[in-house]
DNA sequence: GTCTGTGAAGGTATTCACAGCC
DNA sequence: GGCTGTGAATACCTTCACAGAC
């Protein structure tokens, strides 16, 4: 904690967008207790090439020691900082169904720095009752205290999508990840980040039709 | 169907990954009865600029017509094509807790070109129920024929995920899409990716956080 | 006139390779 | 000696702007 420094540097895109697996593959680290890594030993982990890493990890500061590596509590706190997840965010699914379920119970959401704040369903039949030890809730229930940081997961089918998502926005809500296979259409100040699972499925079919698994030397995990 | 054309261009990567959401939107218009549309329309609806749409189709050649637009079920049969939809790909889920029953009855998935032909779970009590219409089967009934197109979809807790991974490499699945927030190890040949949820999500609070929402004009929902 | 397809220009991201510091 | 941090070189992606086809 208390990043308290400059922190003027603009962070890029494609760094921002690796940050959540480095941050992860260190608290992995850490949990195992261990203290120190090397970048190769983090990129080997997190599945890109050092000099990436480190690249991406200078855009942060300068948080290793030459020689020696990097403090892994350290860095994570910086990765965590540089991420904002030193304040807290609220979070909102809205859709009940299976997936919303999925996303409730899923060790993956409720992890530090995010608070799964609403359950939403409008189903007078689901309304009210438990998942995962927290209450579903109707969607007027949604208020966000002023200055409160909150984003919105839509867990509900294609059809009801764009119209959750003008909720969302009429409640003040300014981030918003999308599972329904649709294209939602929302103010400019307002950011989408969609998760298409049939189109994980075609970008695979795409790469494993034309075999262009030409890839790092032992693959790992890849994001975007 | 049938692209029996040279179809000898290399697709970059980001384009790859942006054909899905065009393929969608096509597809949503084809069902509306739309016969033909233009590059800013399609664009506009798959939140991407019209030179950006225009340079991803003609890299899959040059199926539109000056001074008149895209037929809309050739193009998406050409995008599908591209993306290796004309040969059937089975789909494999592994773990049948709440996010493996949501993946299954999701219609994301059992899409044009998928076929969802096994549901894997070893925990006995459910081995032998029915998700959706299916029957919950043992890892052991994973035995692709030769030749088979198979994407395998990890849908367990991180600390099985690994396991899991090992076993599908094994039974000779060569693409891997990972729910499980955990960084996977597979041999070169075999092409893993991950979803994942809390990445996303620090993403977007980053993103907020900075007010990084210098977007298009009306911004719709972007891919990665 | 309209709208696609595409070279050329500009911008971003990745890799290389080594200087700098422990 | 070992490993980080970073300019320089390269590769990739996007935008511009217009020639070409209808």
């Amino acid at each position: 904690m208390s990043t308290e420094h400059v922190e003027r540097r603009e962070i890029p895109d494609a760094t921002v967008n690796r940050l959540p697996v480095y941050l992860r593959v260190l608290n992995e680290r850490a949990a195992m207790g261990q203290e120190r890594i090397s970048s190769e030993a983090l990129a080997e982990q997190a599945g890109v090439s050092s000099a990436k890493l480190r690249k991406d990890l200078s855009a942060l500061g300068s948080y290793g020691v030459r020689g020696v590596g990097y403090d892994i509590v350290t860095l994570a706190d910086h990765v965590a900082g540089a991420l904002g997840l030193e304040r807290e965010w609220s979070v909102a699914i809205v859709g009940m169904g299976n997936l919303g379920r999925a996303l409730t119970t899923y060790g993956g959401i409720g992890v530090k720095g995010f608070d799964i704040k609403w359950l939403i369903d409008d189903d007078p039949r689901v309304v009210g009752t438990d998942v995962g030890g927290r209450v579903i809730v109707p969607f007027e229930a949604l208020r966000p205290e002023p200055g409160e940081g909150v984003i919105g997961i839509i867990a509900t089918p294609a059809t009801a999508a764009q119209q959750v998502a003008d909720r969302l926005v009429v409640a003040g809500v300014r981030s918003i990840l999308n599972f329904a296979p649709t294209v939602l259409t929302v103010p400019a100040d307002v950011q989408v980040r969609g998760v298409d699972m049939a189109g994980e499925l075609q970008i695979l079919a795409f790469r494993e039709q034309h075999s262009r698994l030409a890839r790092s030397r032992t693959t790992k995990e890849l994001l975007a």
